[in-house]
DNA sequence: CATAATTATTTGATATATCAAATAATAATT
DNA sequence: AATTATTATTTGATATATCAAATAATTATG
């Protein structure tokens, strides 16, 4: 295939990068964790920084579909990482907390986590982030307007 | 949640920016051709730069695991947009090509495909562009190593 | 207050991702 | 040449993505 200017690649180049990341991370959280998927460490990291999330405030935050949402949970739920209750001011919400072993794992998880951001950002000079940034963000914001 | 430097967040807004950028290229594939997924069209595309090739190649070129290539190909297979043929000499390769409908098809995404990357990186200058290649394809190198 | 509109979650159907194992063909080795 | 190793693709199992429709609860409206 033959790329003429980099604005015909630079997208392609996305899917390749996040890609090469995702397999990362999922090889190092295998080894500490092996029934844990990078989706759902992320969902335990996230619900870790948030003390109770209703299924649609934790699916933005993580840009996951709602049904999505409601399937991982299920897995995560059954696995007893997490737990869901029915909220009784409105009892269509659920609230998601994380149980005993959901925190244990995210002790563990935390270290990988680290060290793989730093493994993907290696030689990376703070300003050429901060620009990578601002152009990803400008790209996200062409997209959903 | 709360991201203290832009070094906990990169990756994550990478995410964000690919399913934005997916989203928008499913809506308009979607409004001229409504059976063509959006990696369908990619497959298409990337097919149609490069004449026959092997179930391998394509995926290396469209970073897909083979699993996914041989049932997504089976999918726009059994659609007519492309055929399979048993390399003669090797016959454990299948050569793929474009059908007339592929083309007919390639003929009408081809706009659309240029009009989402043209959305997609509305303002964003080309030294931007280079500097955004430049960056994903360090942290591609750092993941893959 | 009853009905309609909206909201949060679930379920069904289909597409894609990933790993491991299976198949089948070719290449390398003894 | 027979056996072994390697290669290309497929298949099975499970996880996630996405849209549409279904549920169930809440809010708004006449």
């Amino acid at each position: 295939m033959t790329f003429d200017t980099p604005t015909s690649t630079i997208l392609y180049t996305i899917e390749e990068t996040i890609k090469a990341y995702r397999k990362l991370c999922a090889k190092n959280i295998a080894e500490v964790i092996p029934d844990i998927t990078v989706d759902q460490g992320l969902i335990l990291i996230i619900l870790h920084k948030n003390n109770s999330l209703t299924q649609m405030e934790l699916a933005n935050l993580v840009f996951k579909d709602y049904a999505s949402i409601t399937r991982i949970l299920k897995l995560m739920e059954d696995k007893g990482y997490i737990s869901k209750k029915i909220d009784t001011k409105d009892k269509r919400r659920s609230s998601v907390t994380i149980t005993a072993k959901g925190e244990k794992a995210i002790a563990q998880l935390t270290p990988i986590i680290v060290l793989n951001r730093k493994t993907a950002l290696q030689g990376i000079t703070e300003p050429e982030l901060i620009q990578l940034f601002d152009t990803l963000k400008k790209i996200t914001q062409n997209c959903t307007n």
